[in-house]
DNA sequence: ATTATCTATAGATCTATAGATAATGC
DNA sequence: ATTATCTATAGATCTATAGATAATGC
């Protein structure tokens, strides 16, 4: 009953907080027009969230959700082009719908994934790529030049800098930008052999 | 005499600036210690800078000064290798001197080439890189699969994981770490034939 | 006299915390 | 009775702005 109701109130500033997000932006909107919104106290989001970017990184981790669960239903044996297919498929999913909040939410996941200097920083999702990164180098399917953990950093990356290209001019397809960006990750930024 | 006295008080502010974000960090500090250091009222702060995020541009420009003369100088028909291996040595010669700042750059960077959609977002050395990669896609040596603007993107964000990796785990070798980053960008993560 | 630079300060917003309330566990 | 959740509020810090000072231009 307690754990219902603090859930809920929660879940309203978090809800409340994303509103307030996509209309003033995280930087300029006030925390006290999101517990207005909410229907609490300003000091009753902090109680909950530690500040703005929290909410975000909750976001976040509710976004990895199904994208973890695409990467953990991938037979072992996938391939690295089916591996970072399943990758740009949920990126697209979950950020096609809230190009406002692509900017914001990629920094806050740069500063937290790398301000925890650990390897235990970062969502799911960055672990299990660098985990399959680990055993496709050791098949010899994707190259050894630089760590598992770099390489899925670099290939995230760059999905957020594609999907803030796309966000930036829409005329362009999501699709084709990302399935670009998978395959100069795979093949290199020279051009193909004629 | 004006304007000697403006450039000198701004210059103090700055560097106590980035002292101060050095000790507590940028989100961390105070806009009255970094006053206090220079010897000015917080006001004068704010008449220089409109927010301490203004600071580490000024950085992030003064950064780029000899990274873009270095670029101008290559000729016009420099390689890919050429021109990937000046940006390179340029960001380590800037960035292995201030580790620390690394992250809160990287951002700094995002959100202000982001948030300004139009082209003449960001420092020099984002054109500086786009319009030599334009160049090169019109030779052939280029992929033309992504805009030389989001390939330019790319590379610079990927320099900047890559920074921050080694600054995480410094007993890697810098020099190493962007010499794959930049295979990476040339050659794709495919492993070698055999 | 006008203007640029900077200070003093008012008001806005944030952060930390003491205390109220209501659910829980004994 | 104890504890978790939330409110009220004090104090810190930021942001905006009116006004002081000193350099500039006429």
């Amino acid at each position: 009953m307690r754990d219902r109701q603090r859930e809920e109130t929660r879940r309203r500033l978090y809800l409340a907080a994303l509103e307030v997000f996509r209309r003033d932006g995280v930087q300029g909107c006030r925390i006290d027009d999101i517990a207005q919104k909410a229907e609490v106290s300003r000091a009753a989001f902090y109680f909950h969230f530690p500040t703005k970017e929290h909410v975000l990184l909750d976001f976040l981790a509710e976004g990895e959700v199904p994208q973890a669960r695409a990467l953990t239903e991938l037979p072992a044996t996938a391939s690295l082009e089916a591996l970072l297919t399943t990758c740009i498929d949920e990126m697209a999913a979950v950020w096609s719908k809230e190009p406002t909040l692509l900017v914001d939410a990629m920094i806050v996941s740069i500063r937290h994934t790398a301000v925890l200097a650990d390897r235990d920083a970062g969502g799911p999702v960055r672990h299990l790529m660098a985990q399959r990164f680990k055993e496709l180098a050791a098949r010899n399917e994707l190259s050894t030049v630089l760590t598992p953990e770099v390489l899925s950093d670099f290939f995230l990356s760059n999905c957020f800098v594609a999907l803030m290209a796309w966000a930036n001019a829409p005329q362009t397809s999501l699709d084709a930008t990302l399935k670009s960006t998978m395959q100069l990750f795979l093949q290199g930024a020279r051009p193909p052999k004629k």
